[in-house]
RNA sequence: CGCGGGAUGGAGCAGUUUGGUAGCUCGUCGGGCUCAUAACCCGAAGGUCAAAGGUUCAAAUCCUUUUCCCGCAACCA
């Protein structure tokens, strides 16, 4: 059996996550589902970024300790992914103690065998908000903080030594073309970073000292780099000194699924460490694009931020696991409103598929008492619509390699327009009229529920929960994923689905809770 | 001339690699049907494919120029 190790980037414990933030668990959520249901071995890991100068303010601000802090946001984060019915194997922290050992282990190593150097960081400085800024950072060339004079100060710190790295890395990108997506952002790093030539990464900090101790020099704390990256092996046995079994079985990870906004850490900082680790790249890093709030990029101070838990409280967890997965293409950022919302609600999961199961389960209990089996009477429409249902693992699979889920999710629902159309081609109604066609109408209910039960077979890794209610419905434990023919029905009692949603009168209703 | 991506009917997208009647979902309008959640099915209106020029028998698709939008331009996770 093939194994398959998924990652998300760990969530930064500064603030509860919102949608946006929300959309990537989901998303490799729905990844990590359909590569189990595909029989390969899964481990999906996500977890927290605990550290750093932001959580040590913001904790000083509420009077709390940072791991005080930390554990209230990690709490929220989880509670989150689990709201949005996530089935991540497991749930790492920065500030596990395990974590931590490792973390310096490999800061030591890198050490040692001179990859990392003492030097001093040298940038332009705000004294007054006591941080450095980059040239680009700055408005007007003052600090883009308080619009004070910046200066150059230096700083003591460590620093890794990526240019040693920087050609092999080249020929790994250029000889690995799946291993940035999308492809634009491998240009993006190519042109802007590999090409020009690397600078040397400053990887500890002594401004502040809520981080990982450097052992040899209690000074410096671990900055981010090589703490949050290396989570993606600490976590499954990797030791400096000796990894264990569970980490050479699932190392290197098949896919790191990450914000757009961090790709050049995860395809430059990240395989730089590994190699200087000696260990496998990963084998593929995806920058999905983001999920903004109308226009805007979600933000606090736009007041336009919407949290996943709020959301599965107003229109189910399905629903939404629904919007996000379908409504952000490959490459470009999405768009979340209200509005749009309850558009695909009503359309989709309602009319299209909900009023199909309805409509269909229905019709075998009105007219077979629910117990329907082919019969060797065939119409002219049944082999267009099986012909679909059983092009539909292919098709499907072709997106999901790609990582187009929202193409993926299409199939399906293409094949479920195809069913209602045939229920209009064949009239059940019409032939329920006449004792004669009664073999014919029973063929027809069939062929119904069997596109309806391999659709909620492929729904699974998408829409779990309504999958499983659509089986229970049809009443059929089969979860094989093409037409069968011999399969005995005795359906359940209908329920709708989704309930259409009356678009003013929900927006009135939220507008009145906020 | 920093690098890269994009501009397609009211909205969101596909099509551009390998030129050949412009396609999908939603919305609008008209019709049909009644099994079903005022759902479903059919049809129509609506685009000179950002602009100009060029190559070609033929260009959304190739070339050139222009305009506009977006991402990246390194120590902020």
């Amino acid at each position: 059996m093939d194994k398959y190790y998924i990652t998300t980037a760990i969530a930064y414990t500064s603030s509860k996550p919102h949608i946006g933030n929300t959309y990537e668990i989901v998303l490799a959520d729905a990844i990590a589902r359909y590569k189990r249901q595909k029989g390969f071995d899964v481990y999906f890991q996500t977890g927290t970024d605990e550290h750093g100068e932001k959580i040590q303010q913001k904790a000083i601000a509420k009077g709390i300790s940072p791991k005080e802090y930390v554990d209230d946001i990690a709490g929220q984060v989880k509670a989150i992914w689990d709201c949005m019915n996530t089935s991540y194997d497991k749930f790492v922290r920065t500030t596990d103690p395990h974590h931590e050992e490792v973390v310096q282990k490999i800061f030591k190593k890198l050490y040692d065998q001179g990859d990392i150097y003492k030097g001093s960081y040298e940038g332009l400085y705000c004294t007054d908000c006591e941080a450095f800024w980059t040239e680009s950072q700055l408005v007007d060339g003052k600090c883009p903080d308080c619009g004070r004079e910046v200066h150059i100060a230096s700083e003591e710190a460590y620093f890794f030594k990526l240019s040693k790295y920087q050609d092999r890395l080249i020929e790994y990108i250029e000889s690995h073309p799946e291993f940035i997506q999308p492809e634009s952002r491998k240009n993006e790093m190519i042109n802007n970073f590999l090409k020009p030539g690397l600078q040397d990464l400053c990887v500890s900090r002594t401004t502040f000292d809520w981080g990982i101790p450097v052992t040899f020099d209690d000074k410096h704390v671990v900055y981010v780099w090589i703490d949050a990256l290396s989570n993606y092996i600490t976590n499954i046995g990797y030791d400096p000194d000796g990894s264990s079994e569970e980490f050479n079985k699932w190392w290197p990870a098949e896919l790191h699924l990450i914000g757009k906004d961090i790709i050049r850490f995860h395809t430059i900082y990240w395989p730089i460490i590994l190699m200087a680790l000696d260990l496998p790249l990963p084998k593929q890093v995806f920058g999905h694009p983001w999920l903004l709030s109308g226009m805007d990029k979600m933000s606090k101070s736009r007041g336009n931020v919407m949290y996943a838990d709020d959301l599965v409280k107003l229109f189910g967890v399905d629903a939404i696991r629904y919007y996000v997965l379908h409504e952000i293409p490959f490459a470009n950022d999405g768009t979340i409103t209200y509005d749009l919302i309850i558009e695909k609600i009503n359309s989709d999961l309602a009319n299209v598929l909900g009023n199909l199961v309805n409509r269909t389960i229905s019709m075998a209990n009105k007219y077979f008492d629910g117990n329907v089996t082919k019969t060797n009477v065939t119409t002219e429409f049944d082999k267009d619509l099986i012909e679909k249902v059983n092009n539909l693992s292919e098709n499907i699979e072709k997106r999901m390699n790609k990582l187009e889920i929202g193409a993926a999710l299409d199939e399906i629902f293409e094949v479920l327009r195809r069913s209602n159309k045939y229920i209009d081609e064949t009239t059940p109604w019409v032939l329920a009229k006449d004792e004669a066609k009664k073999d014919e109408l029973q063929t027809v209910i069939y062929n119904l529920l069997e596109s309806i039960r391999v659709s909620a077979v492929f729904l699974k890794p998408f829409l779990p929960e309504t999958s499983d209610e659509i089986l229970k419905q049809l009443n059929i434990e089969n979860t094989e994923e093409s037409f069968n023919d011999s399969l005995e029905y005795k359906t359940g009692t209908p329920s709708p689905l989704f309930q259409r949603i009356d678009k003013e009168k929900k927006l009135e209703e939220i507008e009145n809770a906020q």
